[in-house]
DNA sequence: TAATTTTCATGTAACGTTTCATGAAATAAT
DNA sequence: ATTATTTCATGAAACGTTACATGAAAATTA
């Protein structure tokens, strides 16, 4: 193995030029063999042999110089750690690859000044968009770079693609309904900010309205512990058990905090109360859900935000993408078919 | 919004010979300032002001090019979505920004030809390395480029970047002997391509040895499912009872299926039977461990990778860096203070 | 004050592509 | 056979930097 600066000096990488010297034709002709433009047979098979003779390879940031364009994209997440990011920049990066994009990753780590200081990073480098889930709410964003936004608006000239958190909402209300419960709760932690996934609140709302669920909000303040919902919990014990049959957490990272609560307050899951989350988050990539879940179309997601971003004409854009959700089961509900408990 | 070609011919975005007629200086006094060069101090105001009214910002681009270097590192793993994997790419990407170098993330999603595909479109681009834990057998690494690799060992050219595998094996075994255990079994898939990670068995052996731990070792074949492993506990049953107090799983995600296979045979974890996993998987970010486990420390690990990766002298790199592991708990054992059981 | 050294802004060349105007060769039309 | 047309390889210019040789001005010395 070389080090990387003897490398280059070592090996002088053939360039087109080389070739061209090589093949005995100009250095337009390579060009064009390498582009796949139309040349004539006899100069492309020499053109050709002379490229493997020498092991030519295009220098892509030459291309790119050229071109003014980068062909790099920027995703801006909170954490690249956290199993719906994770997924997240997994489709997003799938996308922008089958169109010869890359991908440049940016964990802004919740960090509203990182997020900010990548942005300019981004108009920096140069990139040829970003897309941006970002939480940040004083966070500018402007006409300079294109930008699509997941799960927040920011205004008329920026799309928003995010899943239908209204509708998942209200599934998860039917869905709690369906299984029998009577007496259900929302949880939901901080971040006030009027972003997309709001909705799920208000869609929850109202599947619990249309079938005549008793419902509860428990919504916790940004900074709080998730203990807050074990004392909440403990305040609508009776009997020692929990007036709820069931649960609806914001998200399925939520939903998996609050089933190790249940855990020590000696309640099952789903025996006594059913739990569905939101995301559609799995433990090990394609392995069972985590919990019973509504689950973002993420591959779909990403296409749509990769889509706006690229796409050549911007005319009739939608400001805001609300893409269908589906539910999953994932063994913190009692489905069909499942024992019935004896409720309320 | 604009669209990512208007933009383009719009803008003109302002380049250095604009930043230095503006200013009224040459190209190569603006170049100076940019790369905080010692420049008179009238100058160095002149040219800032001018930057400064412009908007400019230098073309990444062209200074690779100028450079021959792309200042960009591939990080090969096999899926960006497992939590593990998803870690290692959040601490290697750290490790690079540090650096000032940028991460392009390449998932090879277990597929061989994926893997050797990246690698030559990694040559192509012109990356200036590769980090890559990869599991193709037969992947070709040869001197052209750069390359480190994590958990497995190619050759004298390749420095390889692990976890102490062994030490981490013989750890595992000693907690389990600390905690109670007298009949162990070590459990993992697939995968007899010799990696490091092999060394985690050998070293759980060896610690068994010495612990006095009766053990026996599970070893599923590569495409396996993981419900051979329900088949081998029910062999191993008696009155009821699984004849395992302890187990140590190969990977975490071994052993959350396991807990879940344990939880179908109505054995409680860690009640019944402890269990630790092997690399420090928490579920949501800096949350709890999933598991009590062997903790890989991917901070130092990424750390190393870059180090080794872009150090100037490669003289005296040892050909394999294995580096310590920890222990956590995660909920999964019976540590001192908790109520012991009467074992056998 | 003149000669010598130092300091530092200047402007050109080079990095490896793509593009485009140029003109030579080949083909088609008269 | 001559002219008109088409085809297509050519090579220079440009993309936005950095590096380096150049030489003018300032500072030092005699």
């Amino acid at each position: 193995m070389k080090t990387i600066d003897t490398m280059k000096k070592e090996h002088h990488a053939p360039t087109m030029k080389d070739v061209a010297n090589e093949a005995g034709v100009a250095l337009g002709t390579v060009s064009k063999v390498v582009n796949g433009l139309p040349v004539g047979e006899a100069y492309r098979v020499r053109v050709e042999d002379a490229i493997k003779k020498l092991g030519y390879r295009v220098n892509v940031y030459a291309q790119d110089l050229k071109a003014s364009k980068t062909y790099t994209v920027a995703l801006l997440i909170p954490n690249t750690q956290i199993p719906f990011f994770a997924s997240l920049a997994y489709q997003v990066n799938l996308a922008l690859l089958k169109r010869s994009y890359r991908m440049l990753l940016c964990s802004t780590d919740f960090d509203s000044g990182l997020e900010q200081r990548y942005i300019e990073l981004a108009r920096g480098q140069k990139l040829d968009g970003i897309i941006g889930l970002t939480y940040n709410p004083d966070l500018i964003v402007d006409d300079d770079i294109p930008f699509v936004s997941i799960d927040r608006q920011f205004g008329a000239n920026i799309p928003c693609v995010a899943s239908d958190n209204f509708a998942g909402g209200q599934l998860a209300a039917e869905k709690l309904a369906d299984f029998g419960c009577k007496n259900v709760a929302f949880l939901r932690i901080g971040s006030s900010l009027s972003n997309e996934p709001n909705k799920r609140k208000s869609g929850f709302e109202n599947g619990c309205l249309a079938r005549g669920l008793n419902y509860e909000m428990k919504i916790l303040n940004d900074g709080d512990s998730l203990d807050e919902f074990e004392l909440f919990f403990k305040e609508h014990m009776k009997d020692g058990r929990l007036v709820f049959d069931g649960l609806f957490c914001v998200t399925d990272s939520i939903a998996y905090s609050v089933m190790q609560i249940l855990r020590r307050l000696g309640q099952r899951v789903p025996e006594d109360v059913q739990i569905i989350g939101y995301d559609g988050t799995r433990m090990f990539g394609d392995m069972d859900y985590i919990c019973s879940t509504i689950v973002q179309p993420l591959p779909d997601i990403a296409e749509m935000c990769v889509d706006l971003l690229l796409q050549e004409s911007r005319t009739g854009t939608p400001p805001l993408v609300c893409l269908p959700t589906t539910y999953a089961y994932g063994g913190t509900t009692r489905e069909a078919g499942e024992t019935t408990r004896n409720n309320v």
